[in-house]
DNA sequence: CTGAAAGCGCTTACAG
DNA sequence: CTGAAAGCGCTTACAG
């Protein structure tokens, strides 16, 4: 393994010179630049991460906490990750996995790891109504920023990105109604989550404004289970007036609709429209497909990164990058609304 | 941030004091010992990872490539993860998350990221058949260990765990064949993977030795698709003698098969058994839930740091730890192969 | 544009 | 059992 100082040898140049070479080539005469990379080149020259690291105190690395599955979200975590991963590199960075308690009980493995400068922040994702690391991150001046906002706080804690849920929700009840449909309903969570309200929200403001129905037609469901939206479905279809289209909060519930309307004879898609949330590999791989609102993983992992490496977050210093983002998702039309 | 230096002087002793009451506490006397302890904690001290790293070269992160999905495995990716990331903590390391491009073409990512001390070594999955990573690395004296055997090799190229898939096939066999049910199908993927031969073969041998006919009962399905699992078990239906169970070779396939017993108007677990591989969380939301082959993923992890670390690969010398562990599946039984 | 030197925070023979 | 000193491989003011 070739060190900064046997390069420098090889090139006839001061360490200094080679360091400047890799961090600052501007600094260099071309000439020397040049000969510098030759011998870089010939010696196989890779620079020590740690040495660089101890001397900037800079590791490059972000920590996210693997979420214990089950769990909601664990459907499209690989996707996630991916991304994630994909950011952090485009900016020579990469992802420390970990694991930790849920919730505050969690946080002195955070702060742990950010002492022992293992990672220089944090991406949070799950997070919750109430969410208590977020503050105490900010608190103990740990760099994060959170994939999800803190529900029900008037002011964040800290920086986010998120998804427009209620935009989502709006989206499909848009495309039902487009391709004909008048009586929508809505298969959501228990209250206590920001997430379902938000979506739900969606659906409401949307169905109003359309001159569309709703008494009757928002349905809890108690967990996000096939078994749940198929009850949901059943509950919807056997009242007075049926729907004849659903928007459900997960692809979870969704899937608990086409089940239903199968168990019925009804054709999704023809008889009733269904839509679900997230386009996790379920979506796909059902038959009707299943319509659905992908988030945009891509953009949302970039925006991650982005706020958490070029805000003060991580740099010390406000730049003028905003440090809430708020993303639409995407419709994804499959036979499951609309056949064909 | 206190350094090992200020907890010296906070204590009265010598730094090197500090280190081993750290790194080999049994080198102090007992009262010293405590008195560092209460220094270090009362400065809140916490070793400074980088530096130690630099010193000692080696940094205890172990380099795991994020699968660019869609990908058969996806499913359970997270459990794996999960398990990896906590049996790695339990040796004091972490996982660090990469992207590289398939095969042969990501392996200067591979010899990069070790090269610059990023990572100690590696751990892979997704492995093919052939898979020409494992001796490239090995060629590189990178350390690595694989999830997964590289197929239609007389001799493996490095350290590995694996789950024995035919034992699973011969449990889901065994299963069925202890229901009451005489002729048992396989639905199974191109020859060209060896982990569908693998499986295939478990089926084939457990038949045999039960006296369980097997001609004209194993159908090869283009792609791990609901649509193809469905159409498989269709073209078995139709058969003179249509099979009462089917074991699938993923839990994509089962579901196929699921869903064209319930187009037909059969009932899976009582007209016929169905079973899937991985117990992905698919298996558990349908209903009936699916009976599947829980690939044990904490064990495996578990093996997988055990190999890496304790083995020639990470310390250079050879210790009584073997480097092949075949690991055995277990049958999850759910309502496609038993009712009630 | 280039170079000599200090230092980031640890660990580890070595000597006492 | 304890301590003084060298060194891991970089980066970064500073001087020329």
């Amino acid at each position: 393994m070739a060190t900064l100082k046997q390069v420098a040898a090889h090139a006839e140049v001061s360490v200094q010179t080679v360091s400047n070479a890799l961090n600052a080539p501007h600094r260099l005469r071309p000439d020397t630049l040049e000969r510098v990379n030759r011998s870089i080149e010939l010696l196989n020259y890779r620079p020590n991460r740690n040495a660089r690291s101890l001397r900037t105190s800079a590791v490059e690395l972000i920590g996210y906490c693997v979420p214990s599955w089950p769990d909601q979200a664990h459907l499209v975590m690989d996707q996630f990750l991916h991304e994630l991963c994909a950011a952090a590199e485009k900016t020579g960075r990469h992802i420390l996995l970990f694991t930790a308690p849920p919730g505050v009980e969690g946080m002195p493995t955070y702060d742990d790891l950010h002492a022992r400068r293992l990672v220089d922040g944090f991406v949070l994702s799950q997070t919750e109504t109430h969410d208590p690391r977020h503050g105490w991150l900010k608190d103990t001046q740990i760099p994060f920023v959170s994939f999800g906002r803190v529900w029900k706080e008037t002011t964040q804690p800290g920086p986010w990105v998120d998804v427009d849920g209620a935009a989502g929700s709006a989206m499909a009840v848009q495309h039902l109604y487009e391709t004909g449909r008048r009586r929508i309903a809505f298969l959501s969570w228990p209250r206590s989550s920001g997430l379902a309200e938000d979506r739900l929200a969606g659906w409401r403001g949307r169905c109003k404004q359309l001159g569309l129905p709703t008494g009757g037609l928002a349905v809890r469901c108690g967990e996000d289970a096939i078994d749940e939206g198929a009850r949901a479905t059943a509950e919807l279809l056997d009242s007075d007036q049926p729907p004849v289209g659903i928007v459900a909060l997960s692809d979870i519930l969704a899937l608990g609709a086409l089940r239903e309307l199968g168990r019925r004879g009804l054709t999704p898609g023809v008889d009733v429209g269904v839509t679900g949330f997230d386009d996790s590999p379920l979506a796909s791989v059902v038959s009707p497909g299943l319509t659905s609102l992908r988030q945009p993983m891509d953009e949302i992992a970039c925006e991650l990164i982005a706020i958490l490496t070029e805000t003060q977050s991580l740099t010390g210093t406000t730049s003028g990058v905003p440090t809430e983002r708020l993303l639409q998702p995407e419709l994804v039309i499959r036979g499951s609304s609309a056949p064909g």
